[in-house]
RNA sequence: GGUCUCAUCGUCUAACGGUUAGGACACCAGGUUUUCAUCCUGGCAAUCGGAGUUCGAUUCUCCGUGAGAUCACCA
């Protein structure tokens, strides 16, 4: 198999959404499964839109997810630099060199004037192609003109890993912006020089860049270049709506769903699986089974939407996958705060009875409170209870004294309560709808909680005889 | 307007040209000695339209329709 080098080659403009992840992921995947190369370069040619901070808030979105990178700007390697501002030189040469060979060359128009041409063409109904007003004696390029790319325009059919195979005509190709007048280079063309130099075999990217691509491989034409192998992925689109996600249409950080309890490995699954499938009904993939089973020819070709509900499913999937153990280690900035002076082996054993009941690990708080803080008695809880309510408050006093009185006597595992409560039934003569909702209610007066038996074997005897008494003197 | 792309349940998707069009999420109903959740069982629900090719089209071709992208000194 040959070695796959693929990159990852955002614009320093922000946080990364869902999106943007997503393409960097699938760039992963194929070079971890070859054994390969994949690469972070930090594409900061557009001074104006970038925004500080943001280097630093990409490698924290890719490592929180589990993506690494063999090369990049903090780790560097043997292709660097992989910051292009730090590449202008290179730039500045292969530019010179297509001026040399006659294929590119300096912009004599001013903006205004190339709004005039624009305006004419639209006027006329024509497209504007910029080719159609190549000066005759162009400047010689200083470097403060902008410098445009002499295309060679002609139909292309090419195939496309995602696609399959595409195709544009002639008019789909026009002379572009090389180097702009501040001296950097546009996208268009460094991204080519870097991906070459770098040995980029995959260049993996979403769906807008599909009509630039015939431009793209007129370059690789005349940089005599044989293009690499391209993939054009589908966007994801908003939750609602029929718009590409985005940041304008309220697209998230990926770093605030790690905030809300959303397990990395979970949002890798979600976002693998929005656009592939491995052709059998897996839904639930480890990040393992991932590297091994992805493959682009299995990618969609449509655009998929965003759906919070099956990342949300997900979620709760994989935090059941994970021990005990595990799930300690991820929920340590989840506890709620009357869990800071508990044991560790107290949490371990309330994530045992919890961990089915999560869906986020933002969902601990809530569903664990009352095993570190005493509660306070609600007995309007028991007058909304359709069992409970037909219950007068003497009936209640008495069933929780009998119940008091059996758990006293009890060894505290979960399977002797198992045993109290059982003999409770028959000696009350009640209905577990009944007593167990009573002595649910009073030992955690909280809307739902896990098996009684568990929920009053990890409270302790202590903890239970206090709260069932204090039950008990308020009913 | 030019160029280009896409199209199966509400959503994500499966189906060498031959299946009662399958699965998952969501939703609804039932089950697992209380509740909530998990888990299990069942239910609801789709091939954009029209021609053509074929014994037979979700699948291939064409024409519509719809949706989207792009036509920057942004990436």
């Amino acid at each position: 198999m040959t070695t796959i080098r693929t990159r990852f080659a955002p614009s320093p403009t922000g946080f990364m959404h869902v999106g943007g992840v997503r393409t960097a992921l699938f760039a992963w995947l194929i070079a971890q499964q070859s054994n390969g190369t994949f690469l972070l370069r930090i594409e900061d040619t557009d001074k104006v839109r970038e925004v500080e901070g943001s280097i630093q808030q990409i490698e924290q979105s890719l490592r929180w997810l589990g993506i690494d990178w063999k090369e990049g700007i903090d780790v560097g390697g043997e292709h660097g630099p992989y910051l292009q501002s730090e590449r202008l030189n290179i730039y500045r040469q292969w530019a010179q060199k297509l001026v040399d060979q006659g294929r590119a060359y300096a912009d004599p128009y001013t903006k205004e004037e190339l709004e005039v041409f624009r305006e004419n063409a639209k006027a006329s109904k024509q497209p504007f192609l910029y080719r159609n007003h190549r000066p005759e004696q162009p400047p010689v390029w200083d470097g403060t003109q902008s410098l445009r790319f002499k295309s060679d325009p002609k139909a292309y059919k090419w195939q496309d890993a995602v696609m399959g195979e595409l195709s544009t005509g002639p008019e789909a190709i026009d002379d572009f912006v090389l180097m702009k007048s501040d001296g950097y280079p546009t996208y268009n063309f460094c991204h080519i020089i870097d991906d070459m130099l770098m040995g980029i075999t995959h260049v993996l990217r979403s769906q807008e860049f599909i009509s630039s691509t015939p431009k793209f491989l007129n370059l690789y034409d005349a940089l005599e270049i044989t293009p690499p192998v391209l993939a054009t992925l589908p966007y994801v689109m908003a939750i609602d709506g029929k718009k590409k996600l985005g940041k304008r249409d309220g697209a998230k950080d990926i770093l605030d769903y790690g905030k809300e309890g959303y397990l990395p490995e979970a949002m890798m699954n979600f976002l693998a699986t929005l656009g592939w499938n491995d052709g059998t009904e897996q839904e639930v993939f480890t990040t393992t089974e991932l590297i091994e089973k992805f493959s682009l020819d299995r990618v969609q070709k449509s655009p998929a939407r965003f759906d919070e509900q099956r990342l949300l499913w997900l979620n709760g999937q994989h935090i059941r996958l994970l021990s005990l153990d595990a799930l300690y280690e991820r929920v340590v900035d989840f506890w709620p705060e009357s869990a800071s002076t508990s044991t560790k082996e107290h949490k371990i054993a309330v994530l045992s009875l919890v961990q089915d009941r999560l869906k986020t690990l933002a969902d601990l708080s809530v569903a664990s409170s009352y095993f570190f803080e005493t509660p306070t008695p609600n007995w309007s809880m028991a007058d909304d209870n359709k069992q409970l309510r037909k219950l007068d408050q003497e009936e209640r006093k008495n069933l929780l004294s009998q119940a008091l009185t059996a758990l006293e006597q009890s060894d505290f595992d979960a399977s002797s309560v198992q045993d109290t409560l059982n003999q409770l039934l028959e000696t009350t003569g009640q209905k577990p709808g009944i007593l167990f909702s009573l002595v649910r209610l009073a030992v955690s007066w909280a809307p739902f909680s896990p098996a009684l038996h568990d929920t009053i074997a990890t409270l302790g005897k202590d903890e239970t005889v206090t709260r069932i008494s204090a039950a008990i003197e308020t009913a």
